[in-house]
RNA sequence: GGCGACAUAGCCAAGUGGUAAGGCAUGGGUCUGCAACACCCUGAUCACCAGUUCAAAUCUGGUUGUCGCCUCCA
């Protein structure tokens, strides 16, 4: 398995640092509002990571963090006239719901940053000691010079950084450099604050995922990731303050997804060119933004989003569950005749599953090589077109089965529902649906359409197939 | 100013040395009472220039263009 490492820019195989298990750590969302369609980019596509290490048999500690405390937050809550804890609580809980429309997996843990402060004043107390820190009237700063190897996963160089036009200096008079970053501050009145040696106050928001990252999957970890543009300086930063506390090497792969943009520009509010996954979810299912995510383009390339591509990523989408509603409706009509025939006994049979197996490969493939799951998926549709091309009523249930096995079980791997739950119609419908049967035996077609186009007005479409009658909602 | 990424058909996009996957859309056809689904057919020499090579979208250099990071940001 290849991945790309931020690191060392080029894909490497993948060694975890214990055999069969795989630590990765997610830098997620700050909580202050819903979450919008880009933050829902890396968790999308991590998500999916962690699906195919868990298929290849990985045992996966899946660690991703939610800023509790910060500016936007404690903003809010006063804008609201609530407790900071109000604000954060409430979009904590936005956020797991909208993972769960994403399909996304919980993480096997989700600390919080109001619940480690501890462990962060025990780590920026430790790097006081060692040196690589200093208190000034109550702020912690790192002193960034002191970290020989800082700079190299952004592949900055430290004096073009304190030579470059852009003014560092906005209210770190007191450092003693330009380029060092806060670990502690002290609170401002009205703030929520906590007890520490320095000062009343908070953290900074670097030392929480070192912190976090630490205490939950230990010193060194196999992945960590997030949005390209936390490289610099949110995971330097982490680098030199995990590297510095622990005296190890912190994460061996540094993996970062592309952004994704409205219009071929990044979304802003001040722009206001943004969706929130909410809004999206409003007017699509929430699988088609999954599947626009990773049908769309390679995770580390940008993303561009528009109505016109979701309609695409829609009607494609689409196709594949017709697809695999065919197949179940196969099964179905031939369950009584499940232990007839042995799979693949005939040519036509066996040649079918060749190419299934063929195209599962690909599957594999295209995900060993550093996750392209646009490939990945064009191996689902390669796989759609052999089923709807070949798979006919004469194949044997066990071969029917194998493919409609495979195709959801590839789809599973992307995080693609794509079985829907068995709805069951109401009576009066059943018997709308069999009254239109009678009417087209009869050739009474102008009952048959009314008859269609009266269901359709409650949202289901019905489809004369080969098999029979069909319906979906629409 | 520093660092970096990208440029493939109408649109999205895969493809890192041997003459271009897949999807969406379009047009034609088959199937169907009609519609829908499905199937068949339909399309690019890979931004431009130069070089390396028997051979390049794929390597090297240059040009142009787009975008990102350097500040909170997924």
């Amino acid at each position: 398995m290849k991945v790309y490492n931020t690191l060392t820019k080029k894909k490497e195989e993948f060694t975890p640092i214990e055999e069969g298990k795989v630590k990765m750590y997610v830098c997620g969302p700050t909580v202050y509002n819903y979450i919008h369609i880009g933050n829902a980019r890396p968790m999308i596509v991590f998500d999916t990571i962690r699906r195919y290490f868990e298929y290849k048999g990985y045992d996966v500690n899946y660690d991703s963090k939610f800023t509790d405390v910060d500016d936007k937050i404690i903003k809010k809550a006063m804008e609201e006239g609530v407790d900071p804890m109000v604000i954060s609580e409430r979009y904590i809980a936005a956020v797991k719901e909208d993972m769960e429309s994403l399909n996304v997996k919980p993480a096997t843990i989700h600390p919080k940053a109001t619940e480690e402060i501890d462990g962060m004043i025990e780590m920026i107390q430790g790097l006081i000691e060692k040196g690589y820190a200093y208190e000034k009237n109550g702020t912690v700063y790192f002193r960034t010079r002191s970290f020989s190897e800082y700079g190299k996963l952004s592949k900055k160089n430290i004096d073009d950084l304190e030579a470059g036009h852009r003014d560092i200096k906005v209210a770190g008079e007191e450092k003693e450099d330009a380029l060092d970053f806060v670990l502690w501050k002290p609170k401002k009145e009205g703030e929520p604050a906590w007890e520490s040696p320095w000062s009343e106050g908070r953290p900074g928001w670097h030392i929480e995922c070192s912190v976090m990252s630490k205490k939950y999957l230990g010193d060194q970890i196999d992945i960590h990731a997030g949005g390209e543009d936390l490289i610099f300086p949110h995971h330097e930063n982490e680098i030199a303050q995990s590297e510095a506390a622990n005296g190890k090497n912190f994460a061996t792969y540094w993996m970062h997804n592309g952004f994704l943009n409205i219009d071929n520009k990044k979304m802003s509010k001040s722009e206001g060119n943004f969706f929130t996954v909410r809004e999206v979810g409003a007017d699509y299912p929430y699988e088609v933004l999954r599947f626009f995510m990773l049908s769309g383009a390679h995770y580390r390339m940008p993303l561009n989003f528009s109505r016109e591509l979701m309609e695409a990523a829609k009607n494609g989408l689409e196709r594949i569950e017709t697809c695999v509603d065919r197949l179940g409706h196969m099964l179905g009509a031939k369950a009584e005749v499940a232990v007839a025939g042995v799979a693949g006994t005939t040519p036509e049979e066996a040649e079918a599953l060749t190419q299934m197996e063929a195209l599962s490969q690909k599957f594999d493939s295209a995900m060993e090589d550093d996750f392209n799951t646009a490939d990945a998926v064009a191996a689902v549709f390669e796989l759609v077109k052999l089923s709807n091309s070949r798979l006919t009523q004469e194949f044997s249930h066990q071969t029917v089965k194998k493919v409609y096995d495979k195709i959801t079980m590839l789809c599973d791997i992307l995080g693609i529902k794509i079985v829907k739950e068995k709805e069951l119609l109401d009576d009066d419908i059943e018997q709308l649906i069999a009254e239109r049967q009678a009417a087209r035996k009869n050739r009474d077609f102008a009952r048959a359409d009314e008859i269609r186009d009266e269901l359709l007005s409650q949202g289901i479409v019905l489809e004369d197939t080969r098999e029979g009658v069909r319906w979906k909602r629409g």
